[in-house]
DNA sequence: ACGAGGTCCTGCGAGC
DNA sequence: TGCTCGCAGGACCTCG
C-alpha cells in the first residue's frame, strides 16, 4: 500500500518522463474514482495541458499543469502509476482508471484494482486549502521533536491511531507505524497524549528513520505496489515486524503477536520489546 | 472534541 | 473440486 516511501519512489520515477510533456490525449474508464471533479471537467482541463512538476504531498501524487492546475492521485490501497512505452496489455487495461497519452506517445497510466485510489482536481486556491488540511511532512526540516510532540499533546487516542492520522502527521500508514512503534519499543495502544519526551523522541527519530530507509530501498511491495517503472520495492526485506505475526522477534527471539485491537487494523507487535 | 463504527472496492485464501 | 465468505485497509462519513 503506497504510503510516503512509495510514493515518493513513484513521483521520482515519473518526473523525468512527465515534466515538460504536453497531454494529447484523456481516456478514464473508470470514472467513480473521481472525487469534487466531473469527467468531463478533468478531460478538459488535461487535454493539452503542459506537465510543469509531479511532486509527492504526503501519500499523494500532484500533477502540476502550466496552467497552475493540479491533478492530486491517491493510490491508496491498490493504485500503481506508470508510463508505458506502448499500449497496454490486457492486464492493465482491465484495471486503468486513467490514461494520458503524451506528446512523444508514452502513456500516463494510472491503474487501481481495488479502485479505493481517488483523484481531484484542484485550481491553486483549492490546493492550498487542500495542503492546509495535511498535517507536516516528516521528513521536512521543520519537523522537529517539538512539533511532533505538540501534534499529539493532550490526545488519548492509541499512538499507533495517532501517528497515521494524517492531520497530526502526514505519510505514515499501517506498515510504517508498526515498524516505527517496534524500533522505538513503544506499545502502539499507549495513550499518544502520556508519551514521555524520552519515547516521543525515540518515536520521532524511528519515524524519519524508518520512512528514509524504506525510500533508499524504494519502498515495501507486500503485494500490489510496484514503483514507477513497474519494479517491486525492497523494504519489506528490512521489515521487523509487519506482516511477520508469529515469527520470532528479530532483537529477543520471542514469537511476535498480530491483534486488530486498534483500530481495526491489523497490528503486530513484540510485547517483551515494547512495553 | 473525540471515539466507534460504517462505507467504498475486488482479489484472494481459508474453510466446508 | 467448486463454492461462499470474510479479510485486506486509507480516508471520509455519520452517529452518539
Amino acid at each position: 500500500m503506497p504510503e510516503l516511501p512509495e510514493v515518493e519512489t513513484i513521483v521520482r520515477e515519473l518526473a523525468p518522463q512527465l515534466v515538460g510533456r504536453t497531454i494529447r490525449q484523456v481516456t478514464l474508464p473508470r470514472p467513480d474514482v473521481l472525487r469534487g471533479v466531473t469527467p468531463a471537467r478533468l478531460r478538459r482541463t488535461l487535454t493539452r495541458g503542459r506537465i510543469r512538476a509531479v511532486t509527492r504531498r504526503a501519500k499523494h501524487a500532484v500533477f502540476e499543469l502550466a496552467s497552475g492546475a493540479r491533478m492530486v492521485i491517491q493510490p491508496r490501497m491498490t493504485g500503481s502509476l506508470m508510463v508505458h512505452r506502448r499500449a497496454l496489455s490486457p492486464a492493465d487495461a482491465r484495471y486503468a482508471v486513467l490514461t494520458c497519452r503524451l506528446d512523444n506517445g508514452r502513456l500516463l497510466v494510472f491503474r487501481d484494482v481495488r479502485r479505493l485510489g481517488t483523484i481531484s482536481l484542484l485550481d491553486r486556491r483549492g490546493w492550498t486549502a487542500y495542503s492546509a488540511r495535511l498535517g507536516p511532512e516528516p521528513l521536512d526540516a521543520a519537523f522537529t521533536v517539538a512539533v511532533f510532540a505538540d501534534r499529539l499533546h493532550g490526545t488519548r487516542t492509541a499512538i499507533k491511531k495517532a501517528i497515521m492520522d494524517q492531520r497530526r502527521l502526514v505519510g505514515v500508514g499501517n506498515i510504517y507505524a508498526n515498524e516505527a512503534l517496534f524500533d522505538a519499543g513503544i506499545d502502539p495502544s499507549r495513550p499518544a497524549g502520556r508519551l514521555s519526551p524520552d519515547e516521543l523522541t525515540r518515536l520521532y527519530d524511528a519515524i524519519r528513520d524508518v520512512l528514509a530507509r524504506a525510500i533508499a530501498s524504494s519502498g515495501t511491495t507486500v503485494r500490489d505496489y510496484r514503483t514507477g517503472t513497474g519494479a517491486a520495492g525492497r523494504f519489506q526485506f528490512e521489515l521487523r515486524v509487519y506482516d511477520r505475526g508469529g515469527e520470532p522477534c528479530r532483537q529477543c527471539g520471542r514469537r511476535l503477536a498480530t491483534t486488530h485491537a486498534i483500530d481495526g487494523r491489523q497490528t503486530t507487535l513484540c510485547w517483551w520489546c515494547q512495553r
